[in-house]
DNA sequence: CCTGTCACG
DNA sequence: GACGTACGTGACAGGG
């Protein structure tokens, strides 16, 4: 039938359709493979339901479901900003877009797409065509920028609303008829497509100006008419502005199409094709609904788990440093900028002077766009020679200046549309980032891996190429040396540096084609993007924040702590007869077990008697000479670990402590914190909980300590249902106390501190993965009676024993165990025998445990810079469970509830807690006071 | 470089 | 019955 009069045309926006599917479901994959297919399935759901829809009398003659095709159109040459605030695809939708295409088709739908239009200038060109030819027109679609189009026979169903929206419905939306939206929307602006509009002008008021001056032109043209002074001034001053958002919003309804409005026409799904579509998606429910529609026989569904192979082993070309180009003048480095926009990825690595990226030096760039495809920029080589007397060398031959070169590098490293990867992104992007370059978007091989693989192998560069690349790069120590002769990356000869820097960036991008495929296959996509990747930045913030150390205090207290070791150290010579090295273990074992006789000496696997603080402990209830060594022993770890080290590494341009976070450090999905290790300051002990005095806020600002109260052991209620304890977080009780009333029929207000103290460290035991001996030594108390303990607290709360034998029969099954928000932790030595299996077990009770911890304060920190926008505040420290923030006096309040929420809500809406989580908060002019 | 020890959650 | 055992980290000193 050819279209004209009596025919009745529907236009589908696709890609509504797709994200309305998408944000509607759950993240279900294939079961035979892990294919997410979420949004496909919400997809055809929507479009069988549309089609059971058609059967009255307005059935439609002709459909066409309309998708979007390529990022660039023509309104991006006119305003490159446009759309560029949306946010980058979730990757776990990215595969399914085709097969949305493909859905479409299964149901003998016309699916329609043209390159470099948006869905909408299709729509509205289809929509005039059927209207000069006398038919009648619906768009399904939300969208109001298609409310344009609306009148003469055309009209909007809103699919969400079940609405139907006409002339009179776009007036009540817009003000204006259909005709004048654009002029509307021109002068509104839209934050979603990023257009400008006039500032300060919306809706509202757009349509009081356009139905006052009939249309846009004349406004503009009739601008000094305006009474507002204000809002005059706005429209004269952004005139083109507002014409520039007109040509923006206005749809282009001269589309060119290789298709006509006949291709449209309306036509019976084939039952095999579609039942073979949806059996392949392995949509069980739709699959047996759709054929007993079709009265057609459903087909067989195989959904059984395949295995999936090792690895997408790709075909690459070999490892061959010989092939990498050396970049050196602008005309080479547009080739590679030509090339990286083509193609819309590129590896990327920054060699620098230091591993301290807060003084790091950019000494080059390499990027690499294939496998084997690799450069090196070198831009600060010094040259051969020993350099003035300054030491500053004359820079080596082949080399563009570091300006030009950022310069040119910068558009490309900003690019929202092209992905930069690397491995350990923070680095690099913090080096870039004191250089002006704000790199976004990226991907991070180092993350990948651990998102995959927590717990199976380490995630450095090295590693993971020898066990995916079967290479071993060229080793930093072969150009840089070691010891004392090294020296740092601008002093190696460019054709050397050549061949190590493109070879990372190589060895990089391998690594991403063949781990970033296998996100989706081991269902940590949403790990790796909600918890991994977007912690980057918020790291990178905290680091190069700091903290603020005295120097002054830390000085007076390591003079103290030398004349306290001098003294212990007199005494203990005198009580041992003669002088020895205390801080020898070896030494101190001969002189307790050997010299003085003393019972309990217990050699260790290298011959040496243990003498470890348990050992001098018990031998320091009868022996003065082990006391005074366990005192020295204090003194001695907190001066030369912290009052000592860490007046070493206050940074001297900004006379702050600067920490170095691994967030792929820790098995569990703890951040790990080094060089220095700002998460083992002390707080224990009285004398070292001072040298949390040294850590200040400046002048006019305070520290702010915000902790999670008891959240491992609120997970542990949650994630082993114990009813008992839910209800005691529910109710605000003393954890530790009522378990101790529950375990020894005390009643609360009769409870011994000692009583309590037993108890808590059963708590504690169990998300350790007790064992009898662990609490009997814990609790200094024989063996049986801690058995016995274990016994009685199993018989009260028998949830535990369950969730600790469910915790590690899942990982001997599966070989990992899982928090509860997907992060996978790898137990492979959970079926060895021997101890070793005893090892793997209790770290398997305790890491999903410890992980939705770690993972729950993740999201918390993540989420931290919007909920304390605008506040002048800086979040410094995370210590597992605490987080510790910089804040001007008058906003302190502000800034504990505000990230007090944050806190408390931050598992949600992924994971309802069937508990509470309390976040304490305290402050201070130190941390000691903080906290 | 490895081991023992000890600081933190 | 013996084996060994609480979970997760990082830094420092001694000693080969």
């Amino acid at each position: 039938m050819s279209f004209g009069k009596g025919c009745h045309l529907h236009l589908i926006d696709g890609s509504a359709f797709i994200f309305r599917a998408y944000h509607a479901l759950p993240p279900l994959t294939r079961k035979s493979d892990g294919l997410p297919i979420g949004a496909v399935s919400g997809f055809c759901n929507m479009l069988q339901r549309y089609v059971e829809g058609n059967n009255g009398s307005d059935a439609p003659t002709h459909v066409a479901v309309i998708f979007d095709k390529g990022s660039h159109t023509f309104r991006n040459d006119l305003y490159p900003e446009y759309k560029a605030n949306r946010e980058a695809m979730p990757e776990d939708l990215r595969p399914q877009i085709p097969l949305t295409r493909r859905a479409t088709e299964a149901f003998n739908i016309a699916c329609k797409e043209v390159e470099g239009y948006e869905a909408d200038d299709i729509i509205g060109t289809l929509s005039v065509q059927a209207r000069k030819a006398g038919g009648r027109v619906t768009i399904i679609s939300s969208d109001k920028d298609l409310m344009q189009l609306v009148g003469g026979g055309v009209e909007m169903l809103d699919a969400m609303k079940n609405r139907l929206i006409d002339v009179e419905g776009v007036e009540e939306k817009f003000g204006v008829g259909p005709d004048r939206v654009v002029d509307v929307q021109a002068l509104a602006g839209d934050s979603v497509d990023n257009v400008p509009g006039a500032p300060g002008i919306g809706i509202k008021t757009a349509a009081l100006l356009i139905n006052e001056y009939g249309d846009l032109d004349t406004l503009l043209a009739r601008a000094e008419e305006i009474k507002q002074p204000k809002r005059r001034q706005t429209l004269i001053d952004h005139a083109d502005q507002i014409r520039l958002s007109r040509q923006l919003v206005q749809l282009d309804c001269d589309t060119p199409l290789d298709f006509g409005l006949d291709d449209l026409e309306v036509r019976d799904p084939d039952p095999d094709v579609l039942l073979g579509f949806l059996a392949e998606m392995e949509f069980r429910t739709l699959t047996k609904r759709i054929a007993e529609a079709m009265d057609a026989e459903p087909p067989e569904i195989d959904d059984t788990p395949q295995d999936a192979p090792e690895a997408d082993a790709p075909e690459m070309p070999e490892i061959d440093a010989s092939t990498y180009e050396h970049v050196q003048d602008m005309d080479a480095l547009e080739i590679w900028l030509k090339r990286i926009r083509a193609q819309g990825y590129v590896a990327v690595d920054t060699e620098t002077t230091s591993l301290n990226e807060m003084q790091a030096e950019l000494v080059g760039v390499s990027l690499a766009t294939q496998p084997g495809q690799a450069c090196y920029i070198p831009l600060g080589h010094k040259g051969e020679g020993e350099g003035d007397l300054f030491g500053s060398a004359a820079l080596a031959e082949g080399q563009m200046p570091l300006e030009d070169a950022l310069a040119a590098l910068k558009p490309v490293l900003e690019d929202a549309s092209i992905l930069k990867i690397g491995q350990n992104m923070k680095y690099d992007a913090k080096v870039l980032a004191r250089y002006g370059i704000e790199v976004s978007p990226f991907d991070d091989t180092m993350l990948i891996s651990y998102a995959l693989h927590a717990g199976l192998h380490g995630h450095g560069m090295d590693a993971l190429s020898e066990r995916y690349l079967n290479h071993t790069p060229i080793p930093i120590k072969s150009l840089l040396g070691t010891g004392k002769s090294a020296v740092t990356f601008d002093r190696v000869p460019v054709a050397d540096a050549v061949k190590y820097a493109a070879e990372d960036a190589d060895i990089t991008l391998r690594l991403w084609t063949v781990l970033k495929p296998q996100l989706h296959r081991a269902q940590v996509t949403r790990v790796y993007e909600t918890l991994e990747r977007p912690l980057v930045p918020v790291l990178a913030h905290m680091e190069r924040n700091g903290i603020k150390v005295d120097r002054d205090v830390l000085s007076r207290m390591s003079g103290a702590f030398a004349q306290k070791m001098a003294q212990l150290e007199e005494e203990i010579h005198e009580l041992a007869g003669r002088k020895f090295n205390v801080g020898s273990p070896k030494q101190l074992g001969e002189i307790l077990f050997d010299e003085m006789s003393l019972e309990g000496g217990k050699r260790g696997k290298t011959g040496a008697y243990a003498t470890g603080a348990d050992v001098l402990e018990d031998l320091a209830t009868e022996y003065e000479l082990p006391a005074r060594v366990l005192d020295w022993r204090q003194i001695s770890k907190l001066k030369s670990t912290y009052t000592d080290a860490l007046q070493d590494h206050i940074d001297p341009d900004t006379g702050r402590v600067h920490t170095s976070y691994q967030q792929a450090g820790a098995n569990t999905g703890r951040l790990a914190s080094s060089d220095p290790n700002l998460q083992n300051i002390p707080v224990r002990s009285e004398e070292g909980r001072r040298i949390r005095e040294a850590f200040v806020a400046p002048e006019g600002r305070v520290l702010v300590s915000l902790d999670y109260s008891q959240i491992e052991l609120r997970i542990l209620a949650h994630v082993a249902g114990i009813n008992a304890l839910k209800q005691a977080f529910k109710d605000g009780q003393d954890i530790h106390a009522m378990t101790a009333s529950e375990m020894f029929n005390v009643p609360i207000d009769e409870m011994t501190p000692e009583i309590r103290r037993q108890a808590k460290a059963i708590n504690f035991g169990v998300i350790y993965g007790i064992s009898g001996f662990g609490l009997a030594r814990n609790l200094r108390i024989p063996r049986g009676e801690a058995q016995g303990f274990i016994d009685r607290y199993f018989e009260r709360f028998p949830g535990i024993r369950t969730y600790m034998d469910d915790t590690v029969a899942f990982g001997k099954k599966h070989g990992f165990v899982e928090t509860l928000f997907g992060r996978k932790i790898h137990t492979p030595e959970i079926g060895a025998s021997g101890p070793r299996a005893g090892f793997a077990k209790r770290a398997a009770i305790n890491a999903p445990i410890q992980g939705t911890a770690a993972d729950v304060i993740r999201r918390a920190m993540i989420r931290m810079p919007d909920a304390i926008a605008g506040l002048p505040c800086k979040m410094l420290l995370q210590v597992h469970d605490e987080l510790l923030f910089e804040v001007d006096e008058g906003a302190v309040d502000d800034v504990i509830k505000a990230a007090r929420d944050a806190m408390e809500s931050a598992a949600e809406p992924v994971v309802k807690l069937s508990v509470p989580l309390t976040v304490d908060a305290g402050q201070g002019a130190n941390w000691a006071k903080a906290h």
